[in-house]
DNA sequence: AAGAGTTCTGAATCGCTGT
DNA sequence: GACAGCGATTCAGAACTCT
């Protein structure tokens, strides 16, 4: 489980009271599962350098400061079930669908159990004027909007993202699944003065009447999906970089603490990181870190081009 | 409670093994409470007329015999805890008690006891090929998909479905909320060949096949919407005929029965009759059931008209 | 070099019938 | 219930090949 470049600061003991120095890469640091004891996700109010976390995001969530997090936005595991095995094109060629072990609950009650948790989590290191971003389908989304509301969540709005080149349906049995639907809610029902950038989203549709609630957005495709040289994806599930410059907008201000535990390929750092705010990932894969890591040093060495 | 008009059947008592005559409308007939016992709602894969049901569609749907619907469209109270407003018939007069009925719900949890309720009854009514719609927003639709999926139903798509331009007045703290979802399930993971008019659906897409993620329907205003002689809206939930019309053409065929359990102002029975289902409409207002009544007259004629 | 034509792929709960 | 055979089924965008 630790990751291959085996440069983590948690490779050395952490003593108490003293933390560790942080692996300074390129403006952030890693942290090990070791690093925790040592205070390292305390003080959080007060700018640190950005952070990618090795761990469960459950372990680490409880590590964290409470009240700390300005933004939450979490891509969690859909829960799909797929039934068939082999899906073929019309043309007899195969898909490659979600079939990742990350993905994988026994039951519905499993799924429950694991999305409270970490629901419970975030809600309580989230900031009384923050919000929290849940991405979902039909598999999962209905039972994670339910679990934001009992844990005391307040829904502020479900946001449709519309794919504009999904995959089709090649049974002719369904309608094609063009969509997945963001749930944007607050830490509870009394808070107030959650942040929100109504003017800088409309801006961004250049100043066109946009219809808020539905987003109409590519795939992620073309150079910024991550890919091996055989062009196979390195992640089944990557997110595109427009969809993370729209919440984090919409709902975050330059500076703030964005958080995100299911980091994956790390759009969210990605994006946060251009955009001026700081950010906290979680992944527990060490492959995804991996891509996380390089792609957070591209940003930042174009970033470092854009300033001079 | 009772029809104002007074003539139902069950003003009569109703005498075992003699079912009364019943009031024969313009192809359909009333039902009203002391009538299910007489055997009314047995035997309905046969054609009989079409049915509107006075009652509570709890007490109404156990009397249902298993099996015998081909299509169900719901739309349930969506648990706003809006501020009801004054409802009227058609001659204008108040209509008093229904902030009392209507979509008040003290918790979560009642609104989820009244949800699991009523989809178990329509599950155990459905035919095995047939298949249930339900529509709501971020209020209550999580709540109602994970109990479609708690009770066994197997969801197919999500649909999302534009519900009225963006609000003009916008106070700048949320996005607009201008769409519904509709859920569309079968009654079992294992359940086959359920209806679904693939072709229809793709020609009316313009040759492509139907997508899940956009139905831009007409606004449901203009001359059909509903009003009293003040221009005031006499359901405020009124669905647009255009939408149920997907709906049917999509998962019914000719002669197939539908069953609407909220049926309000009788959208999908006006439906149903125009496009040769059989339907059975529940509605528990007499002022809704009104509404109906001079709905389904009006289609009657109107096909009488065409017919000749 | 430009444009036309071809190939590939994406969060997928994607059949029916007879033996 | 398992399995084999038959048959019906796809859209947009990017990458690549060919002229």
């Amino acid at each position: 489980m630790r990751n291959s470049a085996g440069t983590h600061a948690g490779d050395e003991p952490a003593t108490v009271g003293t933390p560790p120095a942080p692996v300074e890469r390129h403006g952030y640091v890693l942290l090990s599962p070791d690093d925790f004891n040592a205070g390292a996700l305390l003080g959080l109010r007060t700018p640190p350098p950005n952070i990618l976390i090795e761990g469960d995001c459950l372990e680490v969530l409880s590590f964290i400061e409470s009240n700390s997090v300005d933004l939450i936005f979490a891509d969690p595991p859909y829960n799909l079930q797929l039934k068939t095995k082999d899906l073929r094109r019309p043309n007899n060629t195969l898909v490659d669908g979600v079939d990742d072990q990350w993905d994988q609950f026994t039951s519905f009650e499993e799924y429950d159990r694991f999305t409270e948790r970490w629901l419970k989590e975030c809600r309580r290191i989230l900031s009384p004027t923050g919000s929290i971003w849940v991405i979902g389908s039909y598999h999962n989304i209905f039972r994670v909007g339910r679990l934001l509301q009992d844990t005391g969540y307040w829904i502020l709005n479900d946001i449709v993202y519309a794919k504009k080149n999904p995959m089709p349906h090649f049974r002719g049995v369904r309608f094609t699944n063009a969509h997945e639907t963001l749930i944007w809610a607050k830490k509870s029902e009394g808070a107030r003065k959650i942040t929100f950038n109504y003017r800088a989203l409309k801006e961004l549709n250049g100043g066109k009447q946009m219809r808020s609630d539905w987003w109409d957005l590519p795939i992620c495709g073309g150079a910024e999906r991550l890919r091996d040289a055989n062009g196979n994806k390195l992640h089944s599930t990557q997110k595109p970089e427009a969809l993370l410059e729209r919440v984090l907008l919409a709902t975050s201000g330059p500076g703030d603490l964005v958080l995100d535990p299911f980091a994956g390929t790390g759009t969210t750092g990605v994006v946060a990181q251009r955009m001026g705010r700081r950010w906290i990932m979680i992944e527990r894969e060490a492959a995804y870190r991996e891509l996380i890591e390089g792609r957070i040093a591209r940003v930042a060495d174009n970033g470092a081009c854009e300033r001079q």
